[in-house]
DNA sequence: ATAAGCACGC
DNA sequence: GACGTACGTGCTTATA
């Protein structure tokens, strides 16, 4: 956890108040407490950009923060979930003010990167002030916008709130058994080594198995399992799980490659990945919760991501056993909505074959075939529910008919008709209030379609003349979607991506 | 340092 | 007939 430099703070416009604190824990502490009776009074609002970081480290300083948030980066993420969220594009959008660059202060960020701590105080003065006084500014500019969008009861009852109850749970951390992931790591180890043998007897070469590259040579050239084998757009050969797993009949080799990347994948990112995270002074592991990354509103966790570790195999639920309680006076208990997405769905879309599926307690996705094969609950097969079940996996995340038919391994026309089926979710789905896909920034218009969404922004600035994208042009147009339209990284990317392919 | 390919979760 | 296809995080390899 980082060490507080200095705190500042902001009450009014264009003034702003740096207090340096010392390197000595004790003399800190003594510091802060001058400004407990501001930090812990419960009536006075604190706002803060990604204030859950400051709560947080206050926390790890003893200091309670109480009274009602007001996080702007929260704030932005309801404006505009899909923009980027960041303190100096924020102040460049809003407010016209270009703030003091963290990276000129201290470097940029990974290893090579400096800490405050060894920047003159006359300078972090500056740096710390400005950021209270920015951060009070944007609340001004949010707050409004908030209640324009409909989204001051989100902010102030949903995600605000949250934040403490997040930064409880960051700090409270899990316990992990290390000596369990020892001896799993172990056993791991000896399977990846015999896959290893067996892989590199069948291939008859000895070649890096991790390298999709490599491997994809040896499967495709040297041993010829597919003439067709697809290729990347970087020209290497597809070896993914799905690609794979329709070759593990032709030959041998391939079962030994999908369980070699399984055990892999589990010795790298958990069993050996997850001792490491372990904070020396608690003993446990602190996730972090991201609360504005999501752009559907879903959190997302990070160092490490705790929400995905296995539990579909059964080498992957020994990973699970891992986490424990603190003590013997405790234990975990795992709570959970059942198909809480469904229910919502089918509430909002008022699909009353499955509200009533619902209401009568019945297994969703039985009643789901039943409604789809057009035959009695009682007569539902096996087949009939496993493909249900996709298709209600497909309306959880809009999937389309192609997506379905690659799921269950079924033709596109089979798989539109059973979306068919289920046209009232489907319209609702694609009805306006619903769509998703809402261009940010002054192009209000709504679309229908992903596909509309690539046309309109980008067709607006680059029209067919243009679309032979050369390098400049890339930059450019990055620059556009980025600076100007305050687009993520990856969706700019995605977009750019897909001009090219056009 | 960054991108690509892959795999884990929901 | 072609198009294009959920949200994340993090690992290893390959390249700049």
């Amino acid at each position: 956890m980082a060490e507080i430099v200095g705190l500042s703070f902001s009450f009014k416009k264009g003034e702003a108040y740096y207090v340096p604190l010392s390197a000595l824990h004790n003399e800190a502490i003594a510091v802060l407490k001058e400004f407990e009776s501001v930090l812990a009074n419960p009536t006075i609002q604190k706002i803060g950009q990604n204030i859950k970081y400051d709560i947080l480290l206050l926390k790890w300083y003893g200091m309670e923060v109480k009274g009602v948030l007001f996080d702007t980066m929260l704030a932005h993420y309801l404006i505009d979930a899909d923009a980027r969220h960041g303190m100096d594009v924020l102040a460049e959008n809003y407010l016209q003010y270009s703030p003091v660059s963290i990276t000129e202060l201290i470097g940029k960020k990974g290893k090579t990167q400096g800490s405050m701590r060894d920047v003159a105080v006359e300078v972090v003065k500056e740096y710390a002030a400005e950021d209270a006084d920015i951060t009070l500014q944007l609340k001004e500019v949010f707050e409004p916008m908030l209640t324009a969008t409909q989204a001051s009861d989100l902010a102030s009852k949903v995600e605000n709130p949250l934040v403490y109850v997040l930064a409880d749970m960051e700090f409270e951390g899990v316990k992990i058994d290390k000596e369990v992931l020892a001896q799993l790591s172990i056993e791991l180890a000896v399977d990846i080594a015999k896959a290893e043998k067996e892989i590199f007897e069948l291939a008859g070469v000895k070649f890096n198995i991790a390298s999709p590259k490599q491997l994809g040579e040896v499967l495709f050239d040297k041993l010829q399992l597919d003439p067709k084998a697809k290729k990347t757009k970087t020209g290497q050969y597809q070896t993914g799980e799905d690609i794979l797993s329709l070759l593990a009949p032709k030959h041998e080799i391939v079962q030994h490659i999908l369980s070699f990347r399984t055990l892999q994948k589990l010795k790298s990112t958990y069993v050996d990945a997850l001792p490491e995270m372990i904070n020396p002074k608690t003993g446990r592991v602190h996730t972090s919760y991201n609360q504005a990354v999501a752009a559907t509103g879903r959190l997302s966790s990070n160092n490490p991501n705790l929400q995905n570790i296995p539990i579909k195999t059964a080498r992957g639920r020994e990973v699970r056993k891992a986490f424990i309680a603190k003590d013997a006076n405790h234990v975990i208990i795992s709570a959970d909505y059942s198909q809480i997405e469904l229910r919502v769905i089918a509430e909002m879309a008022k699909e009353e074959n499955m509200l009533q599926a619902f209401v009568n307690g019945l297994d969703i996705h039985t009643a789901t075939a039943a409604n789809i094969y057009s035959v009695a609950v009682e007569e539902v097969t096996a087949e009939q529910r496993r493909n249900a079940k996709a298709v209600n996996f497909g309306i959880i995340y809009g999937q389309s008919a192609f997506g379905l038919a690659q799921n269950l391994s079924i033709s596109r026309t089979e798989a539109k008709e059973i979306i068919d089926e289920h046209r009232s979710i489907v319209n609702y789905l694609n009805s306006p209030q619903y769509d998703p896909y809402i261009v940010p920034n002054g192009y209000a218009e709504k679309c229908n379609s992903a596909k509309e969404y690539f046309k309109n922004p980008v067709g607006t600035e680059y029209t067919n003349a243009q679309l032979k994208l050369t390098t400049p042009d890339q930059k450019k147009l990055r620059d556009l979607l980025i600076n100007k339209y305050s687009y993520s990284k990856t969706k700019t990317e995605k977009i750019i991506a897909k001009i090219i392919e056009t």
